[in-house]
Parts: structure tokens; C-alpha cells; sequence
RNA sequence: GCGCCCGUAGCUCAAUUGGAUAGAGCAUCCGCCUUCUAAGCGGAAUGUUCCGGGUUCGAAUCCCGGCGGGCGCACCA
């Protein structure tokens, strides 16, 4: 059990053998300011309210019942009725010694497993087809990874899903485009052929009428299964998968083809949803609105008083959609839903099904849910992880926040048509958008090529190693070549990656390439470094460790990286409950830190007795462990022996 | 216009979700390599938390009103 909760378990009972069972909820318990103490419980300025009696009498009275003898020295009352706790050396001693006894659970860092593993889907990276993978597409990738990597970790049955944009709209500009080109499609392409091929569609696109009208009935064709396109579809789409596994194998993602599940997936179960979709919700509408088409945007015409030509007044509320419902608009079948409001206060449609027939996006997302969910997959030619039922739990979306109000429409969507029940244990799925910004360029501008295009994934990471090697190259001339270069790899992509993680996800970030392959400071290179310095440590101690010691903490520098290696459990949990994984950074970051101090003034090889080297060789050897479960297994980050 | 997100040191970012004197790194200044990787460590200086109200024991955090920036708002994803 993590300290965190081992104290909030005393403190809760503390509280209800002095006030009474209902007052002993989820008592307030977190890290405090090392100034003032270890840990701190902060609910007796809560119960004062409760209870009208003043903070420090509660906190005394608390104080009174809780017993914390073995874990803490005698706890102190601070302030308006902070409890502070400071964690008895000897206490955190003897569980590091435990930890380090206990192979497998070092193994993990001290993180325990779930109690329940729930079967979690994690929808990330998604990117189109045809398209070479550009920046755009680095944050879902890696944000999602380490977010599945988590779930994976503390046990949770994790469902990868790359959610491949390879049968919308856009496809239909490549098909109506191929067939003035006349390709070859008898020879693989390449994925810059394709990309171009890709640009000029869309520029046609937009400056075309009539081939943008083409375009969109070729996306007709397509999900109609016509043989034409779906051979250039398949040309297209081999090749793209080709190139969208080399750049995961690069950057380290673990997503594989059996992970793989793009529109085309659910292509045919479109119709099906859009009719079970009509069958699960009213039709048509309540209140004013019932059974007529066109109900929101009537073709009426205003004239400069906004009076109706026909001389009626324009409603001044705006309509509004009290219950979900499902009706034609405009020619497009489309979902209205309560809290949804287009520029002119009219109700904004969820639009399932095109005037032209085709489908688009939110009806692909639905029936993607639908599948995720409720769907029975027991067909025996289906292969992992498709071969047994899912049944999810938890959906997890890792797309930028600009598609917010998408989610939340769909989401309400699945709500309101009670699809969101798990039909195993019948509890309504969580389903959760982690939204993030964009990634930013030096100017604080949208991050783009000189030349005003997107950066290309396979450039920026090739550029990553490159100027890796540049530094490791000055800092240790020494290294091998060969060395150097799985060290340049490392440090390139892990400093890449590590950039993107250890900033709050909602906010836009700066790429800024000094920045992030900086030598210190809350970056990838730091944290692998202190790494190769604790492996390298192992190398001239010439000894395998032993497997029991007693842990001496004698110095401030001991006691803290101890105290920082017990908090590693308590910081993966707030990860996976907030889906933010720069809480895990800024911990790596600064136990590193910790480790550093320890590592200036505390000699391991040379320590002044064989029980003083032992216990400082065991604390090297916990906070590898932290460091390599963070960043290695949860964070997707390469460490190094040596660097 | 409506909605969502953001605004913290000169710069880039934290702040365990309402807790104590708001913390790191960069840049600036001072000190430390004949001892385990100095890609490091120790120290100094740096703040009207965009502005104004409110809520309360207590606000960067919550509420209201401004200002500034980003994004979204009918057949693209």
C-alpha cells in the first residue's frame, strides 16, 4: 500500500471514531512542503465547517484518535489546523528494504496492480491514409502510447486502436484525381508520391466545383463497395501502412497492425447504426418541432428589420432541443441534441448521414463505439485482440481539443441512445476525451517548414538523431561509433518524446530544438544521463548487488531519495486518474534530482563501511528501477547503460 | 455573436485540484572536477499569478464582470 493511502486510511478512521462514521469519507491526504512536513492531512478545516467547531479543536481532537506510531514521528498541528506528518526514517528504511527484498515488486517500482482490471480502449494516433505522417499527428501518438502503456502496466486489459482516416471524404478526392493520372498500380508506390498525389487532389478540390462534386460522389462509389475504387483504395492504403509502421517502430509506439481499425473497418456497419440509431431514439423531435423536415432553418427570408418577407417575426429565443433526438435536415440525417447551438443560435445537428447518402465521420465514431461496447465478436476468423468479446470498460481518445465539441456530441449521442451500458456489468462505460494543444514553433506559430508545410515525422526524427549524435559526439568523444549511434537514437527520440509528455497536455508547447536535447533541466537527455550514471556505478561496483540489506538513511540526501521512491505509486495512479502523464515527468524529473544531491555527497563505492556501501548500492539500484518502470514501460522512452 | 481552452519570474513551464512564505530550468551572478559520467552539484537574485469585484479560516485555482490570445460552431476529419 502507498504511503498516501496508508495515512489516509488512519486519518479516516481517526476521523470516524471522533466524529462518527459519515464524517470519515476520502479525508484529504497529500505531500506537503518538506519545510513543514513529509505528508500532510488537511480535513479538519473541512469538518470545522461540518461539524461548527473550530479547525485546531478538530485537528487535535483527530490527532487524539489517529494512530500513526509505527509509520511517523508524533504528528504536529500547523497553522489554521494542518496535521503535519513527518515519516519516521526508520519506517521508510525498512520499506525500501522490503522493496528491494521483494524482486518483483522492485521490478515494478513499488507499483501495485489494480485491483479490478477493466478492459480499457485507447483510440490514438489515427492518421489518414495516403498522407505522409506529419507532426500533426505526433502528440495523439505519444500521448496515447504512454496513456496505454499505463492502463497496460498497473493491469488494466488495454485495446490499442489506430483509428486510420482511410475511408472519408478525402478519399474520394484521390480516386476522382487517380483517374486523370493513369497510375500504375500494378507497382508499389511510394509514400511521397502519394503524399503529392494527395496535395494536388485537395488543391483541385477546393479550386474545382465540378471535381469537387466528382469527389463526393466517388466516396458514394467507395462505401458502396464499387471494385474500381477499392483496388486503388487497397494500392493507396498498403503502401501507407508500410510507411505508418516504420514510423511507429522509430518512435517507439506500440501499436501494431492488429491494432489497426480505420473507417473502412465500419464501413459496412454504417448503415446498421444509422438505422438502430433511428430506432433507439425519438424521431423527428419534441415540442414544436415534431415530424417535419427543415425545422430549424425554414427557408424563410428576412428583410432588413428582420421581419419574415411574409411579414411574421423571427423568433428572438432561440429554439431550443430538450431531448435527443433523430430527423432529416437540410436532406442529411442528422442528431439534435439538448446544449448544441450553431453561430445563429439554431440547433447544431450531429450529422450521421450526407444529403448525397455518403457518411462522414461522426457515423464512423458511433459505430466504432457501438463495437467497442456492445458488439459480440466471436466470429472464429477474427484475430487478436478481436477474437474475444471487449465489452470496454473505459474509452479513452487521445485527439487535439479542437475536436472537443465532436466528442462531447457523440458522446451524448451514445447517452442518450443507452449505448453506453456495458452489457456484462451493465455500468455505464466512462468515456473520456484527453484533449491536447497544438505543438508550437520558436515564433509561438502554428510549427510548420519554412515553406509554410506541414514537418514531416519521418524528417523531424531523423533531424532528432542527427542532432543528438552532434552532442553526444562533443560529450563523449570516446564512445564507439557504434555506440554513438544507439546512443543518438536514444537521446533523439526520447527527447522528442519527452518534450511532448512532460508538459500539461492542454496547453500548447514550444518545439524548440535546443530546448528539449538540453543536457539539463526537466528534459529526456537529463533523465537518461542520471540513469547511465546509477547503471554505470553497477559496472565498477563489480559485484551483483545483494539481495538483502539494511537500508541506512543517515543523510538528509538518503532520507529524500527514499521518501521520493516511495511516492512512485501515488504518482502513477493520479496519472491514469487525470490522464496526464507530465505528473509522472515532473516526478522523474525531480527524483533524478534528488538522486543527483545524493550522488554529490554521498559516496557509494567508497563509502566509509560495507553496510553504508550496500545500502547506498540499494538505493542506486531502487531508483534505476523507478527510473526504468517511468520511463521505459509507461513512458515508451529507451534507456542507457552507457551514454 | 455563442461555446470551449488558455493567461504564473525577462523566456519556457510546474504548483498533487481550495492549503502554509507560488516552485523548477534557461538566461544573469558566485562557488565546486587528482574521488562512482561536471550531460552534474551547491548558493544568490528574480512575482500586482492579465485587471476588477465576490465566496471563506484560506484563492493562481471556485463564482461574476472585463481585457488579451487560441480554437470550434451543417454535410472535412
Amino acid at each position: 500500500m502507498s504511503i498516501e493511502s496508508l495515512l489516509r486510511e488512519r486519518f479516516s478512521r481517526a476521523i470516524g471514531l471522533a466524529f462518527g462514521s459519515e464524517f470519515a469519507g476520502e479525508p484529504m491526504v497529500k505531500a506537503g512542503d518538506p519545510k513543514f512536513a513529509d505528508y500532510q492531512c488537511n480535513a479538519a478545516m473541512a469538518l470545522s465547517r461540518q461539524l461548527g467547531r473550530p479547525p485546531r479543536e478538530v485537528a487535535t481532537e483527530i490527532l487524539r484518535h489517529v494512530q500513526l506510531a509505527d509509520v511517523c514521528e508524533p504528528a504536529q498541528i500547523a497553522g489554521p489546523g494542518f496535521i503535519n506528518v513527518r515519516i519516521s526514517t526508520t519506517w521508510l528504511a525498512r520499506r525500501l528494504a522490503e522493496l528491494f527484498t521483494d524482486s518483483a515488486s522492485k521490478a515494478r517500482g513499488g507499483v501495485a496492480r489494480a485491483a479490478q482490471s477493466a478492459t480499457v480502449v485507447v483510440d490514438y494516433a489515427g492518421p489518414n491514409i495516403a498522407k505522409e505522417m506529419h507532426v500533426g499527428h505526433l502528440r495523439s501518438s505519444i500521448l496515447g502510447d504512454a496513456i496505454a502503456r499505463t492502463l497496460a502496466f498497473v493491469g488494466h486489459r488495454v485495446v490499442r486502436q489506430n483509428h486510420v482516416g482511410d475511408f472519408g471524404t478525402q478519399f474520394g478526392m484521390l480516386i476522382r484525381h487517380a483517374k486523370d493520372l493513369k497510375l500504375d498500380t500494378g507497382e508499389m508506390p511510394q509514400i511521397s508520391d502519394l503524399d503529392s498525389y494527395y496535395k494536388q487532389a485537395a488543391q483541385r478540390d477546393k479550386s474545382d466545383p465540378q471535381f469537387a462534386v466528382e469527389a463526393r460522389q466517388a466516396v458514394v462509389a467507395l462505401q458502396s463497395g464499387d471494385s474500381e475504387a477499392l483496388r486503388l483504395w487497397h494500392w493507396i492504403r498498403d503502401e501507407s501502412r508500410r510507411h505508418c509502421r516504420e514510423i511507429f517502430e522509430f518512435l517507439g509506439i506500440t501499436l501494431s497492425e492488429a491494432d489497426e481499425r480505420g473507417e473502412s473497418f465500419y464501413a459496412d456497419r454504417l448503415p446498421l447504426v444509422v438505422q438502430r440509431l433511428s430506432e433507439a431514439l425519438p424521431m423527428g423531435g419534441d415540442g414544436p418541432y415534431t415530424g417535419t423536415s427543415d425545422i430549424f432553418h425554414p427557408q424563410r427570408q428576412l428583410d432588413a428589420n428582420g421581419l419574415n418577407v411574409d411579414g411574421t417575426v423571427e423568433a428572438s429565443e432561440p429554439q431550443i432541443v430538450t431531448k435527443a433526438f433523430v430527423a432529416e435536415s437540410q436532406g442529411a440525417l442528422c442528431v439534435f441534441l439538448p446544449g448544441f447551438v450553431d453561430k445563429d443560435k439554431k440547433p447544431l445537428p450531429l450529422i450521421i448521414r450526407k444529403g448525397d447518402g455518403a457518411y462522414l465521420y461522426a457515423t464512423t465514431d458511433l459505430a466504432a463505439l457501438y463495437f467497442r461496447i456492445i458488439e459480440e465478436k466471436t466470429t472464429p476468423d477474427q484475430t487478436a485482440p478481436l477474437d474475444q468479446n471487449w465489452h470496454a470498460d473505459r474509452i479513452i481518445y487521445t485527439t487535439d481539443a479542437r475536436q472537443a465539441q465532436h466528442f462531447s456530441m457523440v458522446f451524448d449521442t451514445i447517452r442518450a441512445a443507452h449505448w453506453d451500458i456495458n452489457p456484462v456489468t451493465k455500468l455505464p462505460v466512462v468515456l473520456q476525451h484527453a484533449p491536447f494543444g497544438s505543438i508550437l514553433g520558436e515564433d509561438g506559430k502554428p510549427f510548420k517548414t519554412r515553406s509554410g508545410e506541414s514537418v514531416k515525422l519521418r524528417e523531424l526524427l531523423y533531424e532528432a538523431v542527427q542532432r543528438a549524435d552532434a552532442v553526444v559526439e562533443k560529450k563523449n568523444p570516446e564512445l564507439p561509433i557504434a555506440a554513438r549511434q544507439l546512443v543518438a537514437r536514444a537521446v533523439g527520440i526520447g527527447a522528442v518524446k519527452y518534450a511532448d509528455l512532460r508538459q500539461d497536455r492542454i496547453t500548447d508547447y514550444q518545439f524548440v530544438w535546443d530546448r528539449l536535447l538540453a543536457l539539463d533541466g526537466n528534459t529526456g537527455p537529463y533523465l537518461q544521463y542520471t540513469f547511465a550514471r546509477i547503471r554505470s556505478i553497477f559496472r565498477k561496483a563489480g559485484e551483483v548487488p545483494a539481495t538483502a540489506v539494511t537500508i541506512m538513511l543517515e543523510t538528509p540526501q538518503e532520507r529524500d531519495v527514499a521518501r521520493r521512491i516511495l511516492q512512485f505509486s501515488d504518482v502513477v495512479l493520479a496519472v491514469l486518474q487525470d490522464l496526464k502523464p507530465h505528473y509522472l515527468c515532473t516526478y522523474l524529473y525531480d527524483l533524478c534530482g534528488s538522486f543527483s544531491a545524493f550522488y554529490e555527497s554521498c559516496p557509494v563505492l567508497k563509502a566509509a563501511s560495507p553496510e553504508l556501501r550496500q545500502s547506498r548500492l540499494a538505493l542506486c539500484d531502487l531508483t534505476a528501477a523507478v527510473l526504468k518502470v517511468g520511463l521505459s514501460d509507461l513512458l515508451g522512452m529507451e534507456l542507457l547503460e552507457e551514454m
